[in-house]
Order: C-alpha cells, then sequence, then structure tokens
DNA sequence: CGCGCGATTGATTCGGCTCAATAACTGTGG
DNA sequence: CCACAGTTATTGAGCCGAATCAATCGCGCG
C-alpha cells in the first residue's frame, strides 16, 4: 500500500510556495531534500495512529488528509483538515507529547516525511521560519477556540451550514462550483458532532431551500449569503 | 479600579519559576523587568476584549483569570483560565490576529504587562525560551483537540464531572479538599457548555451519590475515583 | 446477479433546554 | 444593624432538538 517514491524535489515541489517552507534559502532547501524522504499514500491509508509518538512531521505535496480523535465509544472526531503545502504531526513533535490525533487520507495523496532533527535545525537557525511556525501554532489556537464555542452554543444546523461554508474555503471549488473534497455523510456528520442521519435530513433540508445542491458526495454551494445566514455567523 | 502598582520585581516574583521565564538569565530578567508595567485588578474586572489588538502579553504574578469568547446569543463560553505563572494574550500577538478572547479576573489580581518588542527579543535571541513557548503553544492546542472532542461526543452528565477533575487539577485544594477556585453556577455552565440549571441539577445529583460536597461555590471532590469513572476518561 | 456498504426515510425516545416561580444570598445605604 | 434591591441558586413543568432504532433503498463491484 504505502510504496516509497520518487522522492519529489522541494523546489520544484508545487506545494512549496504556499507552506511554511516559502522563504526557506536554496541551501536550507536542498538540506531539507536531503534528509526527508517521500511516500505515496492511497485513498484511506492511516498515516499515524493517535497515542503513538513521532519523530518528524509529514509535509503534504499532494491530496487530503483528516485528522480525526477516536472518542471514548470509538466515534471518530474529525479536528482538521490538511491539503498540498500543510504540514501534520508539528503539534506532537514540538510539545513532545504523544500524537493527540490519527491522520488519514481522503483521496491519493503523496507526502514527505521531515525528521525532528530537520525541523528542529530550520527553527532553531531562521528566525522567519521559526516566527512562521508560531505563527502558524497560535492561529490553529485560535480556530480551536472558536470551534470550541460553536459546538458548545451553535445547533447543528447552524454547525452543518458553516462546516460547509469552511469546506468550501478550505478545498476551494472546480469549474462547477462543486466542493472538492469527497467526504462520506458519516465523516461530515464527524466534523459537525453530530448523527448521520441528521447530516443526511439536514443536507437535504439545504438542498429543499436551494441553498445547495447535492449529488452523491459532491456539494455545490449555490446560495452563499443565504447559507451564511443560516450558519448564523457574525464575525 | 485598575491601579499602578509598585512593580514586581521578576526576580523576587514566586511565580516566576512556574512560568515560561523560568529559565531566563539575570541579564534578560533585568530587561524585562525595565520594560514591563505591572497593574493590580479587583474581581470582575475585564483584562481584553476579543476582536481587539493587543502589543504584549500579560503575566499572572498573582490571581486567577478566566478567558472566554462571547457567542452570537451573547452566551459567554470559557476557553481557559490563567492563575500565577500563566501568561496570557499571547496567542493573539503571536497571529498578529485580534483577540479570540476576552480576559477577566475571577479575583483580586496583579498584573506585568510585557511589551511586544520585549517578548520578540527573547523569542529571537533565547532558543530555550522560543521553545519553552512553541511547547506552550502546541500544548494548548491539543488540550483544544480534546475539549472538541469531549463537547461533540460526550454528554453533559459527563462533561461536568470532567469538567470538575480539572478545576480541581488546575487550581489544586485548600486542606480541606476544597477546589480554590470560585466560580459562579453559570461560569461551570459556560466551561461545561450547558445550560445553568443543568449544572445546578448535576451538581446535586452528584452530592446525592456523595462524589463531591458543595457549600455555595465552594467544591469538594470526595471521591476522586468514582467522579473520574462518571467523567468516563480512558487516556 | 447477489452481496454489502452507504444513503435515506420514518417512528420513537430522551437528554437537556427554556420558561416560570420561589428561595437564598450579597452588598448597600439609611 | 437591618431592610431592601438585585443578583444568584434552586426546583418544577413542559417542550423540542437531535439521537437512536429500524427498515428500505440504491449502487458499486466482485
Amino acid at each position: 500500500m504505502k510504496k516509497r517514491v520518487e522522492p519529489t524535489h522541494c523546489d520544484t515541489c508545487g506545494a512549496r510556495e504556499k507552506s511554511v517552507f516559502c522563504s526557506l534559502s536554496p541551501d536550507e532547501i536542498s538540506d531539507v531534500d536531503a534528509s526527508k524522504s517521500c511516500n505515496f499514500y492511497a485513498k484511506g491509508q492511516v498515516i499515524f495512529h493517535e497515542g503513538n509518538r513521532i519523530n518528524g512531521i509529514y509535509c503534504v505535496s499532494k491530496g487530503k488528509i483528516k485528522l480525526f480523535q477516536i472518542g471514548n465509544e470509538g466515534k471518530e472526531q474529525i479536528i482538521r483538515f490538511a491539503k498540498e503545502g500543510d504540514i501534520i504531526g508539528y503539534r506532537a513533535l514540538l510539545s513532545e507529547e504523544p500524537l493527540s490525533a490519527s491522520a488519514a487520507t481522503l483521496e491519493e495523496t503523496s507526502l514527505c516525511f521531515i525528521p525532528k532533527s530537520q525541523l528542529l535545525k530550520l527553527i532553531a537557525n531562521n528566525p522567519n521560519f521559526n516566527f512562521k511556525m508560531l505563527k502558524l501554532l497560535s492561529h490553529e489556537l485560535g480556530e480551536a477556540a472558536k470551534v470550541i464555542t460553536e459546538l458548545a452554543q451553535k445547533p447543528v444546523r447552524e454547525r452543518l451550514a458553516e462546516t460547509l461554508l469552511i469546506l468550501r474555503q478550505t478545498f476551494e471549488t472546480d469549474e462547477n462550483q462543486v466542493i472538492q473534497v469527497k467526504l462520506s455523510r458519516e465523516e461530515i456528520a464527524n466534523i459537525v458532532g453530530t448523527a448521520t442521519e441528521s447530516v443526511i435530513r439536514l443536507l437535504s433540508d439545504f438542498k429543499k431551500e436551494k441553498l445547495i445542491e447535492v449529488e452523491g458526495r459532491s456539494i455545490k454551494i449555490v446560495n452563499i449569503p443565504a447559507l451564511t445566514r443560516v450558519a448564523n455567523i457574525f464575525e
């Protein structure tokens, strides 16, 4: 399933410009290049498991990933997504704690593994990169706080509406306005924090209300302002 | 209400050894000392407001603080607490975003304000301090993820039980095992993400079940293992 | 062509919220 | 030091959002 591939070179990697690595010097780039290893993952493969230790980070060169925790009834909670240019595993690495979440691919994905020593070297020697990491972490922390408040206070209907808008923003749309990620109803439920059936019913409501169009796992938002109103977003 | 006080010197501040500043050099300490300003806050005062910009961080030299967001029905959601030795405001500062939460004192509190320039200097010049910040942020991020999963999946009874255990761990107990923080029923509800009445009913249940003892705002956990079981915690 | 998983729909249940009324408590000023 | 006003806590009743349970459907694939 997982197989080593011809390593994509960072300097030709289309994902780099969007990543925390965008401002590395040529020397640093080739240093990273030399230390990393790249692998291909099929759809649905687990990259790492919650609770384990990790000794580096993964950079997504192509593909999409979900990060999730398993609650004690065995139910999955999706915490965040990663796509081209994003890194995963840095939280556990930097906190020196076990992984707080598992990661699995949502489609065919290419990942580069960058060892801890390499990351620490960049942090220590490149203030700009270091600051990018601080910024990334603190941004994520702010996002997490927002999610906490919404989970605690908003009804499912509003949360689902917002989730759709966030998915659209995160993964963008193709020429037909279809959100570029394919999730099962259950996975959507596991983002929103609700039951699969509730997602199904509400999606069908949104459809009736002409807010979205759905075809299998393809979702298109046809009335963004109205859906935003349903989501009850002000900020 | 807020009045400038004789600045506590960092090198005699009892809170320092527990803080991210614990390993600064004497020179760095006196540098921080020179740049900071200290203030006293009465109980219930707001330190900063969600949405504003901040130009430094606050270090708690004495007292207790709640950080919270206001949801769009005007309901408060408590995101975290800060006590002696903790810093607040660093998330917004480092992400260069507006404050994601407001902060208010839970009791009489002394705070030192450390300007942004000073913090950035420490980050740039003291790798050890820098690493402490990275570690702090990534630890917080892990905690936030845990909260998300629990909010999404656990019933109120379990969340309240866990909240009590966390409060005990965070604020410790006095010689009578009473948790050292005084919160209103409403504030507890705003941590758990539930209605005030639900907290009242469940606290009274826990009392009947001999898990806790309650007297006004004083809470004592009398059976930690049993309450832990109620909280349904495994990890 | 049938198996099996994911999606859908309906019926029912229930946790937890809201609303309302009362009680206890806190601080304040006379 | 007490009475009053304004919170905060408590308790009860009723309702509703959303979960669960059950059955069926649809399809992708071997």
